[in-house]
This record gives C-alpha cells, sequence and structure tokens, in this order.
DNA sequence: TCAATATTGATGCAGATGCATTAATCTGTA
DNA sequence: TACAGATTAATGCATCTGCATCAATATTGA
C-alpha cells in the first residue's frame, strides 16, 4: 500500500463529509427533511408498485433496524405507507404517497442547488466522469 | 450540472460508507474502539505538546459538542488528558497518554489491513494519485 | 478604559443509531 | 409432511448525535 492510497482514503473521507454537511445543512435551512428521506423517496419513485424495506436497505447500504425507523418516521410524515402483501406475509411494500412524491420535487432542487456548487463547480464533466469510474473500483465486487 | 456529476457524488457517498462500514466493523471484530478515536490520536501523535479541542474540530470536521463528548470519553477510557493553560484560560490542551499512543499503535494494523484490502487492491499507486487529485478539488477552498 | 461582541468549551434534552434479541413466516431437505 | 435453518421486520435498551444554550474568558473598538 502506497502513501498515495492512505491520502486517497482521507481525502474520500473529507470530500464526502463537506459535500454532504453543506447539503444537509441547506436542507435544514429550507426547512426539509435529512437527504435519506430523498433517497427513500427516489427509490421508491423508480419502481411501480413500492419496494421491499430488505431491498431499500441493501440499495442504500443501511443496516435493517436503522431502516425501519427511517420507514417509521416516514409513515408517521405521511411521506410513505407500508403495507403487507399475500406473496410473502413476514414482508412488506414500501409506497410514496402523494405527499412522499411532493417531498422529492420540492427537496430536489435544493439538493440540486447545492450539488452544483459543491460538485458541478469543481469538476469538469471530463473530470467528473473521471472520478466516478475510480470510485466505482472500490465498491465493485471483487 | 451533467449527469456525471450526480453520479461522482453517488458512488463517492457509497464508496465511502462501504468502505468505513468495513474498517469499522473490523476494529470492533479486534475489540477496538471506532476509527475517531484513531484520528484524534494520530492528530495528537503529530503534534508535541497537544492539541486544542477546537483545532481537533476543526482538523476533523466534527461539531464542537461531538469533539468535546469523544474527549470525555476518551478521557474516561484513560487515552487522552485534558489540561489547562494559563495562556487561555477558556480553553484546553489535549494529550495523549501513554495508553493512548499504545492503542494507537494497536489499532494501526487493523485499520490498515482493511485499507488494503479496500482500497489498494483495487486501485493502481497512478489511480490512487488521480482520485486523490480530484478529490482534493472538492474541498479545496473556492 | 470598559462595554459590546467573539471565542472556547460544556451540558440538558430530544432524536437517531447500534446491538442483541424476538416474532413471524418461508425454504429446503429428509 | 415436518422440522431445522434462513429470511424479513420490529423493538428494548444503551450509546451517540444534534440543537440550543450557558458559563467563562478573550478581543475589539468607541
Amino acid at each position: 500500500m502506497a502513501d498515495e492510497h492512505v491520502a486517497a482514503w482521507v481525502r474520500l473521507v473529507r470530500a464526502r463529509d463537506r459535500v454532504m454537511q453543506r447539503i444537509e445543512a441547506d436542507l435544514k435551512k429550507a426547512g426539509l427533511p435529512p437527504l435519506a428521506w430523498y433517497d427513500v423517496l427516489l427509490e421508491l419513485s423508480r419502481t411501480d408498485g413500492g419496494l421491499r424495506p430488505y431491498r431499500l436497505q441493501a440499495e442504500m447500504l443501511m443496516p435493517q433496524y436503522n431502516m425501519s425507523r427511517l420507514l417509521d418516521r416516514m409513515e408517521k410524515s405521511g411521506y410513505v405507507v407500508r403495507r403487507t402483501t399475500a406473496e410473502d406475509r413476514r414482508g412488506q411494500i414500501v409506497e410514496a404517497t402523494g405527499a412522499g412524491h411532493a417531498l422529492r420535487k420540492k427537496m430536489w432542487p435544493v439538493y440540486r442547488a447545492a450539488l452544483e456548487r459543491e460538485v458541478a463547480n469543481r469538476l469538469s464533466q471530463r473530470e467528473a466522469a473521471m472520478l466516478g469510474e475510480l470510485l466505482g473500483k472500490l465498491t465493485d465486487d471483487p
């Protein structure tokens, strides 16, 4: 392992933390919920008929108990509903409500503006493509 | 903002989360404290005479109250001491104890092995340098 | 000088996360 | 079929984090 590897890792953490903190700060300032709520709503909007919680967990790299409680909060706030399915009676199907879709559409401009400022203004399209390529190597399965 | 920018951001988060989760899992499995403790101890080892909490906060992108409590825990566990200074009587100097330095040395092999596996095995030295370069653009001040 | 403001750090309280375990159901196999 | 083991999701409890605020000291500027 070379110094470059350690340096890249340190910068990876710092860059993620900095950008994430700024996005979250912008969302909060706009009176909106955390980014994780957006991520759930975005995933749900991509599939017809909702998603199983365990699929959301896997997609978002989030532990099971954490997703369970995130969905509790989102359901209590009226942005998603959980319904059982005859198909597998252990599980559930999570769907976004109308309010959920509306929230997603309301969060995006704030999120987008933060990404413009923190990412798009700092990297050319070519650089972003390169960065995505390199980062992909860290998550692709061996 | 191009799709590449959004994709790079998404991958940035996923890569960081995945690698971090694995590092933390390895540390826990080895009966060691979280990585943040290592970071504090590493910073302290780099300066003679300790560091002020507000410097540590800034270095680690951590809110003030969070650092205050992290230092509480580390102090209670005997890895750091806080001493006051006549120089600025609002503030403190944090120093690693012998046990703190020992802990840092004990954590590094576990941390290093995880970094080997998750980063160094997946990126060439040249790629790591490129990645560090690109990530730097996200944190350099405008 | 000295009052107004800024800096440094701690803390009460609410909310979120991690850990271990549980309940319910499904799957695979003898 | 029936039972052992796997999967899916929830939850009690402890810990950690975020927010607001406070106390103490330092700095600034009229």
